[in-house]
DNA sequence: GTCATCATGTAAGCCGTTACATGATTGC
DNA sequence: GCAATCATGTAACGGCTTACATGATGAC
């Protein structure tokens, strides 16, 4: 899963650990706590197994990135224009800047697309989602609807919610419950974008 | 926290390895896929630590249980009730039936109280104010405060919120902020009830 | 010159998982 | 007598955390 993220990261452009630890905090806020004894050893692993290689970064900025499908990624450079606000000057000692290769990104596409009927938890789930635009479409509609599923199977089963719970115990499996209802409606206006830009994709060029 | 929840379970009545995991998953939905490669390591360590012990059961049902404070606990004897319902016949077999030990109920004070400062994540925190009831009021007041601190502090932190994020990203991240205010005006709820007990508890009886 | 921040890494260990192995009891 | 469910346990491994160790750079 963290292998997952790093490579999403990446794909976007070239960062060292360090930086991927921040993004992984401020940007999704999912995975938030998520430490460097994490992180430099998934690192070290990912490039053995060639899915990443680290460039003698030097000045050498962020790669142009993959051509950056129309899909709204103006992201990409606004991102370029702040990494060079503070000076880039010379590459601080170490700072293995790391770059995805096509391997990576082919491994990226399986992680992405994996766990397709795993029962992936809300964390793995939030990830993907925050990935999405990595996704094909059909591949989108499918996620989501299996979280979908999986929220409505679960909120059947706390359905037994048992009365003979004491206050607290009952305030948190309904609040919970709540959360759960929440999800799928949230899910619900989610999947019911994905099918109005599947239908429309046919005619004509969807604009974000 | 495995150990937390199981004493806690225990608490209320005697069980075996596999109802506590029953209860873990429906009762409290937290904790929903702890597996039994879980549970029962954790019971034979609690036994050999002495927190537990097995109860040849037999038709012993359970414990009179802790004198039960009379803060709302009708909840034990209708549990009780509703264990008798499908026949207790015959032990079955193994059923090794655990019971809590005076060690064990203060470990699991301990262990309640614990985390006092460490940020305790969603599960932890909502298995302990399952649990509250067990708690001291001022317990479980800092209990909640400390919950509400933190989440209003990540709220602060994820207000970064990044206008750079693709329409996925961004709506994950939107999701959750919500997600976390909505926990802050349940917290919110939650806490102004505890004050309103501490305040009456000094003049009249408390009528849950 | 010293402190905060940036930056990388290693080692030990916890907490839980999956997969496997076994067997009793009940219902049909 | 066979399957489903109840019930207990073990072994291997995974992923992430904490704590530790190290050092460069920039600000003051």
């Amino acid at each position: 899963m963290l292998d997952m993220a790093i490579l999403g990261l990446l794909e976007e452009r070239d960062l060292h650990g360090y930086e991927i630890r921040r993004q992984l905090r401020e940007h999704l806020g999912l995975l938030a706590n998520v430490s460097f004894g994490s992180i430099y050893p998934a690192l070290t692993r990912l490039e053995k197994s060639g899915a990443v290689v680290a460039v003698e970064g030097g000045t050498s900025q962020a790669a142009p990135a993959p051509p950056a499908p129309p899909t709204g990624s103006l992201s990409g450079e606004l991102a370029v224009l702040r990494a060079r606000r503070h000076p880039p000057t010379r590459s601080r000692r170490g700072r293995k800047v790391y770059r995805v290769t096509d391997a990576g990104r082919q491994l990226f596409a399986e992680l992405l697309a994996a766990g397709n009927a795993a029962p992936d938890d809300a964390r793995s789930f939030g990830l993907r989602l925050a990935f999405a635009r990595h996704l094909a479409p059909q591949g989108r509609l499918s996620l989501l609807e299996r979280r979908r599923a999986q929220l409505v199977q679960r909120l059947g089963e706390a359905e037994n919610a048992r009365d003979d719970l004491d206050v607290y115990a009952r305030s948190v499996v309904q609040h919970t419950a709540e959360g759960v209802a929440r999800d799928i409606n949230w899910l619900d206006t989610l999947i019911a974008a994905e099918r109005a830009a599947l239908v429309t994709a046919g005619s004509e060029p969807v604009t974000t």
